[in-house]
DNA sequence: TTGTAGGCGTTATCAT
DNA sequence: ATGATAACGCCTACAA
């Protein structure tokens, strides 16, 4: 093992002192063009790189941000997510700064990710659906980290900055969609948990049914491409007259064809299928998903700029609190 | 912003020196019971947490690992790598350690990753295929790092520990099964660049293609799913009678059933389709892919186990340096 | 424009 | 069993 380059050394090797070689690394201007370039060259010449854990524990900034994202059983990164992810991401990137994902899956992710986060490795974080756990907000706010939620906080208590989709007119779309289609009997696979998003589409499928003299039935399903089969199964069992589904998620829907097909129904003869999210992947299964479309680029963009202003004190900050974004019906072969 | 709370301060309020409640914390079995639950219990009352990169700056190991994954247009991980990395990330967690995932798509993200190396902040790494770049490993293997491929080394040149697939074994099954079910006209659907993967499943499609004397035509394709439907009709355009093809992947081959469904083709009367990997969707989506399966859990645990040999010095290795984990044929519903 | 001294929070080493 | 001191590598504040 070559012994460890340090600023000391490109110090001696130049013939400055540390402090010199430091400024040459943040703030260049302040150098006289001359010892400049001679602590460079040497820099370069000894492959020297500043350790990042001495640069943080002296009280720097990482530039560098988190994203906190919650695994299922079909993704490590589910794919609604990898995208807003993949969108903040480029925004950060765009800007010089860096980012990380946190998959918190379990205790032992989330004691990494604490660890980081007290340490000062990351100046900020992107928390998505799924995460937003009370005792972890509670840690978040009072270390005073700068935090944007992807989805709604579902407490509100925080008073966190969120970035949001419209649920509750997606769904409404999705279903009055269906029924100008001519289903009536149509059932609803809902999420599992509190989330604002799970409580909003059920409303509005709820509403909807209502509003049409229709009855609503939902049951509900892990989010998860099992889930989708198991509810169907569930469902046929149940109200085996249903003549359309909509559901919580496109990993859903297409569960839910996969069990559709098993029981030899036809979509969307017998059964139409809406799902919502529209991840890539459901434009190319078969059928293929008409769903609700999220903006999954521009709620990445939203979340990583508003970060980005919250932090920046000096600048002002025009971001609203709670984005909400409106979503679109993506019309396919499903429904 | 709360005061942070130090080694310093536990150590006064528990009036002892610093060192002893360092002690406390890594050789608790050193001290005096009575000294102990006194420190123990003023860690608690104060909520103090080690900050980690102190610990890391002063010489202490990070206890974790990184995995290095390559984005690709679908998703942030892809699926099969998520499935690796799932299971030796609990491998790790078992061991009581810790591990994370940097996606390298750019430059930005490989400087942070470089940064968290050479500070310390990993302590090992697991690379995936895809990310076997010469000026990488040869970073990783100048700086020490103990380092497992997942995937065959390209280069050979730097001897790291590696873990793949029989890629060629698992091709040949394929095409022979094709063979078997009375295609003839077998297309193959090539990965691109000149990772052992790709050469080796090209090779064997095209030995069983020779040894039974028939035509080998492959074209080239990203692994996406619009690769698939890409390479596809570039199929049709090139060599319209093909009865069935042998795709790379399964992302490639579901964007194939996608294209051949487009332009009419039945599967698998028409023709058959036969993936590789066995991610999770292929069982769902229609009809259900026909797979090589790679056991993504063996090799993630085999990886992780790897790692932790080569790190601990103390035990005798009994790693074999390049394994190779049989493939299965999967038979569904798509040939 | 450049240098000196001190501190960030922890652990290692050597004492006691 | 516990403590004192130095070291890890960098940055801030102040001085020259």
């Amino acid at each position: 093992m070559r012994k460890r380059v340090t600023i000391e050394m490109i110090a001696k090797d130049a013939g400055v002192s540390k402090m010199t070689v430091s400024r040459a690394i943040n703030n260049p201007e302040k150098l006289k063009r001359g010892t400049l370039i001679r602590i460079l060259n040497s820099m370069k010449k000894h492959e020297y790189k500043p350790r990042f854990v001495a640069r943080i524990l002296a009280g720097s900034r990482s530039n560098t941000f988190g994203f906190i994202v919650k695994s299922n059983e079909d993704f490590v990164i589910p794919p609604f997510y990898g995208e807003c992810v993949r969108a903040a991401s480029n925004w950060f990137k765009k800007h010089s700064y860096r980012s990380m994902i946190f998959n918190m899956s379990d205790e032992q992710s989330a004691s990494l990710f604490i660890d980081y986060v007290n340490s000062g490795l990351i100046d900020g974080l992107i928390l998505f659906e799924g995460t937003h756990e009370k005792s972890l907000l509670k840690a978040l706010k009072s270390n005073d980290i700068p935090v944007v939620l992807v989805g709604e906080d579902p407490e509100g208590t925080y008073d966190f900055y969120s970035v949001s989709s419209n649920n509750y007119n997606g769904a409404r779309m999705a279903v009055e969609y269906l029924i100008a289609k001519g289903s009536r009997e149509i059932c609803y696979i809902t999420g599992i948990g509190t989330k604002p998003s799970v409580e909003e589409r059920l409303r509005a499928y709820t509403d909807v049914m209502c509003e049409h003299n229709l009855e609503a039935i939902s049951v509900p399903a892990e989010n998860t491409l099992r889930g989708g089969v198991k509810a169907v199964e569930e469902l046929i069992e149940k109200h085996p007259s249903f003549d359309a589904l909509f559901c919580f998620t496109d990993l859903i829907a297409i569960g839910a064809l996969r069990g559709l097909r098993k029981r030899g129904f036809d979509v969307p003869k017998d059964v139409r299928v809406v799902g919502f999210d529209n991840i890539h992947i459901s434009e190319y299964v078969f059928p293929s998903l008409t769903t609700v479309s999220q903006d999954m680029t521009l709620m990445g963009e939203i979340a990583a700029r508003t970060l980005l202003q919250i932090m920046d004190e000096t600048q002002p900050n025009d971001s609203e609190k709670h984005v909400k974004l409106p979503t679109r019906l993506i019309i396919r072969e499903s429904a």
